[in-house]
DNA sequence: GCGGGGCAGCGTGTATGCACGAACGCGCAG
DNA sequence: CTGCGCGTTCGTGCATACACGCTGCCCCGC
């Protein structure tokens, strides 16, 4: 391979910028940084350690994922969940991950097929030991396998984007013990879908685990055709 | 409605860092700046008139975009088309667009459909007149009326980026008389799609528009799965 | 008592300086 | 003649300094 430079993944040693904006990302998706507070630029630069430079750069970096909102010459807080953007998101979600199921139906490798198999099996280990934290890293990892499978890399950075904006709003979803089983019977369902190369079913399958179906869809787009009434 | 941020629209007064940033967008996607072109940050900042400072802000700020590649401590240059990126590109934009027709065709309020309608009419007296440039821009909005009828910012705001970043791809697509014939025609039957209310067909009115019908996406998908034979 | 204008404090936008790291070319050894 | 090691040079990463714009408060006028 020629060396190829990834779009959104600068390997080598990270700058202080990037570390700051990773440190900060994940502050806000474990929601230890609330939607709305403000991110002071030099008080972020004395709890890091270093200057503003480095603190804007992360700051600036950050914006366009959607985790944090900057207004120029006022300022960055974290981002706050407008609710109707939050059901848009979660509605795209749902098509771009059904997306990566139908082309992982149709391009995954035996070797990844067979990948996916054994990290949906490890998963039933933990939903009958009810460990959440366990069941939720190893959800991640599951769609990352299907937009692996998917090969499509582009599809892959906006689905981890999307899925990463919306981690923060998703955290108490699978407290319910019963969603915990529930969700491993959908991906059950995805699974078979896949490796028997069905890529409707796989779509299908993977928009009803999103938790939006057709008709709520539907339902959606014609609420929102009279918006006045808000 | 209660003063809601864009995620990446400040339109109040344009910071210096902006303005480069746009003007060098404009430049890239226009093919003025041709892709890996090396973008020295004190040779940009002496061109604008302006310190070097600006100038890091805005290549930071098109590095997510695509438009720019930047390594670290090795510098930017112009993005370089990885042709296996730029085609899963193109296959993700087309259900983008999909997505986007298929909301519209449900949500569109008839205002919009009017506008729709009436671009769409404008558009043909361009065909006829065979004005490229022309029927460039206003394909433009053509498809930015689609966005909105989705009445999804977030499905718009990701179509734009990735219709703005394959942009510099496509300049020579509608050169051939015919194929401005055929565009405005693929067009028409999705506006007929959309204005019947029907979603599944203007979706796959506008795939076809895209370029990449089911066969040629299941062919590419076929085609990704033995990658070891390159 | 209440609303409007001015003022002060604060925080960001921009400029500049310094130091580390990387790419390039030369000279030397094999 | 070719391959390798080293020094030089360029450019970026970070720090610091300065100035403008914004926000909130206080005071004054009505």
């Amino acid at each position: 391979m020629p060396r190829r430079i990834a779009s959104t993944a600068p390997p080598p040693r990270p700058t202080r910028g990037e570390a700051i904006a990773a440190s900060l990302a994940e502050d806000i998706v474990a929601g230890r940084l609330k939607p709305g507070t403000p991110l002071d630029e030099l008080g972020l630069a004395r709890a890091y350690g270093s200057s503003r430079t480095p603190v804007r750069e992360a700051l600036r970096q950050l914006a366009p994922t959607g985790l944090v909102q900057v207004a120029p010459r006022r300022g960055a807080v974290v981002a706050i969940p407008d609710p109707q953007q939050l059901g848009e998101m979660f509605l795209v979600m749902a098509e771009l991950e059904a997306m990566a199921a139908a082309l992982a139906a149709l391009a995954m490798t035996p070797e990844q097929r067979r990948g996916l198999e054994r990290q949906h099996g490890a998963m039933a280990a933990m939903v009958r030991a009810g460990d959440v934290a366990a069941y939720r890293a190893a959800n991640v990892t599951f769609h990352h396998l299907l937009y692996l499978g998917a090969h499509n890399g582009y599809l892959g950075e906006i689905a981890t984007a999307t899925r990463r904006r919306l981690a923060p709003f998703r955290a108490a979803q699978l407290e319910a013990p019963d969603r915990l089983r529930r969700s491993h019977e959908e991906h059950g369902a995805i699974v078979t879908a896949i490796q028997r190369g069905d890529a409707a079913a796989a779509a299908a399958q993977i928009r009803t685990h999103i938790g939006l179906t057709e008709r709520t869809w539907e339902a959606m787009a014609r609420a929102l055709r009279q918006p006045s009434a808000a």
